[in-house]
DNA sequence: CTGAAAGCGCTTACAG
DNA sequence: CTGAAAGCGCTTACAG
């Protein structure tokens, strides 16, 4: 007669899953239920504290103390299966050596311990490298939700659609979208202007970022209207166009320097760009602030330290990471999400802006 | 009569999972075998070309097309619970702003992708932050395999151990253990040190890392040794130590410059540390590199655009990260892994070194 | 107050 | 050459 397999706990096992090996440590809800002597859907209950669940007070002790004692780890791909949530946001930052991004990157960390989940970041460069793209990384319910910070070319917008993971779009919005949490990147824009202004500088440049940009647009549409707004004009080769690097920086600023009229003052729109900038100062023999007065957005550590040490426009970077994990975390995947940043901007005036020289 | 559970695809699903929304499009396996005609183990097996399986030319192309055609992606928390692997790695770091770690963070997430790899990146400090800490992260499970780049602390170190996932330490080697690769840092200072006697400098400064990091006294232990081979004496005054960071970098600096006796030239073996560097001597009104050449340990894009641009030891981090993926995936949890990445070690010269100045 | 059962979507040894 | 079955470790509606 077959017997048939014994009960709970003793059931074959495929060979790679050897029980009696406890150097391996693999312990089980039916461990747990077992030496506590109830059913593993009450440890379940317990572990998830599970509101319809009425329970004696040391029934939950004594539950309690087993998965203490055995120390039991819930096994996340046996709850992902069964609930279908994974508990894991993708991040997609265009490069990690980008600052900028680290702080965004430290917000949205926090946030996911605070609320259980963890974060996968990784960089749009990296995943263009790997065979699968995105399909291997975020694909197959790998995350709950794909927090989108890069700059994603149309193609790649449709393979991650493809995907049919809720996703939201994190300091830019892109292609009329109502997923989005950006800076109020137009208002920081206004405050570098205006401390310019309040130095006395008439003649600001602006070293915007690309083109294509969103955050680049609405900076420079913040810059314009601060310039209108204290009754100068943005003149159009006032502006420049440039990456987001400190090669990009460096080659607006020679071109800045080779304008019939140069600028007294000049708004970067990245600090990253800004360091290129100093450089091609130092390059041309440009002092500054006393001939050349440079603020940037975004504050960094690194701006302290440069040579000389750079005024910036602190932003919430981390505070946008924190509430686009947060957001993610708690909206539907189809959910409107129109949001913007704004709280602590604040001009971090160091060693790189001075009223012009009089003889100017 | 009871009727027993209709067959395959049938079978009773629970609420959330209800078939007949096509819009959240969860094609399953047994979707595929179903259209196909054939068993769901058949489309299995074809997924992971299986090498036991035979199968008519024109059976797999019809399961491979109808993968296609409905846009079928496997389940990674099926897949994982049944395997017990899931094709995920850890990463710890100590502080995403740190730039080299933004180098291995890009090899290790290349190779990662080549060999079908998603990486869970995570700073010390960020975990530090949350609430189930490792546990929560990277135990359950979610991770096959971690490795260790940042600082942890013995008790923290107690903690990962806890988990029972398989680690390698990446670019340090801490507590005698022999599961870790890192770099050649000894021969990377010598390159450095070697350079700066080329240019005839004989007072030659090292500002060191932490006391504590394992990379700070093998780079310091290359210097020394170098030293020795120019036949010149590393007194012990030329040796300061000082945090990875600008502001560790600055005050390191500024206290060699108090020293009775000025070097004519300082190897410092961080790049962010080499930032504080430059800025104390702009602060100083020590001119770079006629009075004071400096060295840097870690190639960047941010060392060309310094003032001046920073002279620096290229070491291959990219590679580093790589290898630490590769390993991890290939090797058994208790393997030795002792490995020094030794290969593309490289002098970038800018403009920071120089001879020395003849009337020193 | 607690237990038994079904099933999430896969993989794999085995049967035919 | 292909199919049927068992089971990975959970959660949850339901029964008692």
């Amino acid at each position: 007669m077959t017997s048939k397999p014994a009960q709970t706990g003793k059931r074959a096992v495929p060979e790679r899953t050897k029980r009696g090996t406890p150097a391996t440590g693999k312990v089980t809800l039916n461990d747990v239920a077992l030496l506590a002597g109830v059913d593993r859907s009450v440890v379940s209950r317990v572990i998830n504290d599970d509101p319809r669940l009425s329970i004696r007070p040391d029934t939950r002790k004594r539950v309690l103390e087993t998965i203490e004692k055995l120390g039991y780890r819930g096994n996340a791909a046996a709850r992902s299966l069964r609930t279908a949530r994974s508990h894991m946001i993708g991040l997609l930052i265009p490069d990690f050596a980008n600052p900028v991004y680290a702080e965004i990157i430290k917000g949205a960390e926090a946030e996911a311990g605070n609320l259980g989940y963890g974060l996968m970041t990784a960089s749009s460069e990296g995943v263009r490298q790997s065979v699968g793209h995105y399909v291997e990384l975020f694909g197959q319910g790998r995350v709950d939700g794909l927090l989108l910070a890069g700059e994603e070319s149309g193609r790649e917008m449709e393979q991650l659609r493809a995907l049919r993971v809720p996703w939201l779009q994190v300091n830019r919005r892109m292609g009329g979208t109502d997923r989005y949490v950006v800076l109020d990147d137009e208002h920081g824009s206004g405050l570098a202007v205006e401390h310019l202004v309040a130095l006395g500088h008439r003649r600001i440049a602006h070293i915007a970022g690309p083109e294509t940009a969103d955050t680049a647009r609405r900076r420079r549409m913040g810059y314009t209207e601060a310039m209108s707004r204290a009754g100068l004009t943005a003149d159009p080769w006032l502006i420049i166009h440039a990456d987001y690097t400190p090669a990009g920086g460096r080659a607006a600023m020679d071109e800045l320097l080779a304008a019939p009229q140069r600028p007294t003052a000049v708004y970067v729109s990245n600090v990253a760009s800004a360091v290129g900038v100093l450089h091609a100062l130092h390059i041309a023999h440009v002092a500054v602030p006393d001939d050349m007065s440079v603020i940037a957005m975004h504050d960094m550590v690194l701006a302290d330290h440069l040579v000389p040490a750079l005024t910036t426009v602190r932003m919430p970077l981390g505070e946008l990471g924190a509430r686009a994990v947060r957001l993610m975390a708690t909206c539907g995947p189809a959910d409107p999400i129109a949001q913007v940043v704004t709280d602590p901007v604040e001009i971090v005036v160091r060693a790189s802006t001075a009223p012009p020289c009089t003889d100017d």
